[in-house]
DNA sequence: AAGTCCATCTCGTAT
DNA sequence: ATACGAGGTGGACTT
């Protein structure tokens, strides 16, 4: 992998290196002590201090202040990056159309500034998503209940889409909402406004077709339940199945994780 | 500022380096060739590639790759980090407890490695959000209609906080949604909800006390409303106010600003 | 391009 | 510690 450093550049040595980078579609990383404006979606200011900056091939920019995970200040992808100097002063600046958007960063001094040419041509693989979580009941119904038959994903209403749907073993209709992570409050008013809304549908539609009293269960699937969460699922009616997220990969790179232990 | 830079360390090398960042509170950037693994909300694997590594003093892990403003690996704040060689081998670790995550990093080629210790002091000022507007709202009522005067911000009611209450000039009671970006489907939405909670409460609590036929107002107060919005907004009676969010800083930073123009 | 929804959301704040 | 909501949410996907 090919990179450059400079260590204690002046602007107009910083102003080059940037222009290179930015030439050779490198990832440019500055330290230095700067003064930050944004102004689009909001507008913010921040006063002279040391930060880091990234500059992406992608277009993206990045301030990082010496916390948090999150920038302080950025640009997504696809942003117009440019150095200028003006006054003897170095300025990066990124700009973004729809919606228009402004970063400019003012450099008053570098410690040091370096850009590289990554090669990486790898991808995430994850796993312990809502979807993870959806394929495996998809695949394996008998988690949530003997005789449980899903039937649809992603059913739409009007107040969203219903992550399953399906019958029981007495064809009872069952709306599924999968959470990930511990359910809250909001996860049960979710599953609520559901069976509000097929309710209506049903008497709607389905009168005359259907007229055996045929149920409709909401059913919350996460991991855990908030105290909250439980006390209303229960006078409402709903049931609640604990089921973890599968937090496996789709190849099986177990045995290559193994060997780091 | 102080810094240390070292380019095409050893594994060796760039261990030392890592050690003496931790221990000093530095900030520390590693561009290297890396694989990472990460347990814990879910589990993830990135197999070999050049990225950029930043541990903050806070400690906060980040894994970059060439593109995105969002780290493809991570740890929040708190986390606890660490480096240990094994089989002649650099890893870098970030342990978090509670919820249990660990993320681990094995660095085959170090390009270049950094610590700095940061000298920060200033903190983000931003203007537009929702906050400015209630403040801007709460202090200038009469952008809302004449005789409007606010009673309380953030009521709690069981469907979340209203953002400000108040009365007209008539003495009927005033719901405002605030939205500092063009208000969509689900803020009228909202709205409603909070309507039906107010009109029950009223019932139950008022009753006898109000019984002259007070109104109940409902506006969403945006600079724009989707047309969708508009339709159901119409339909439910509510009302819409169009204000543009403040886009100032507290501080009159806005002569500072425009010198870069 | 615009809308929708999930996220190891992050981050602040109140309880 | 947990719970809740806002965010310049970001980012993937659909229309």
């Amino acid at each position: 992998m090919k990179y450059k450093i400079i260590e204690n550049p002046n602007y107009e040595e910083t102003y080059e290196l940037v222009e290179e980078g930015l030439r050779r579609k490198g990832t440019i990383i500055i330290n230095a002590c700067c003064k930050v404006s944004y102004e689009g979606r909001a507008m913010s200011e921040l006063d002279y201090g040391d930060r880091i900056i990234m500059m992406k091939p992608d277009g993206c920019f990045l301030i990082h202040q010496d916390n948090k995970v999150a920038p302080v200040n950025w640009q997504p992808p696809k942003s117009k990056p440019r150095a200028y100097i003006k006054n003897e002063t170095l300025f990066l600046e990124s700009y973004r159309r729809s919606p228009q958007e402004r970063l400019e960063v003012k450099i008053k001094k570098t410690n040091f500034a370096t850009y590289s040419l990554i090669e990486d041509y790898e991808e995430l693989e994850i796993a312990g998503y809502e979807k993870d979580m959806g394929d495996m009941i998809w695949d394996h119904p008998h988690m949530i209940e003997d005789g449980f038959k899903p039937t649809a994903r992603e059913y739409s209403t009007e107040h969203g889409f219903i992550d399953i749907l399906g019958k029981d073993s007495e064809g009872n209709l069952m709306i599924l909402e999968l959470k990930c992570r511990k359910a809250g409050v909001s996860a049960v008013k979710q599953i609520r406004r559901y069976l509000t809304d097929f309710e209506n549908t049903e008497n709607k539609e389905l009168k005359g077709h259907n007229s055996e009293k045929q149920k409709i269960r909401g059913l919350l699937v996460a991991p855990s339940i908030g105290d909250d969460a439980l006390e209303l699922l229960e006078e409402e009616g709903i049931e609640f199945v604990a089921v973890e997220p599968p937090k496996e990969l789709k190849q099986d790179k177990k045995v290559t994780l193994d060997t780091f232990f």
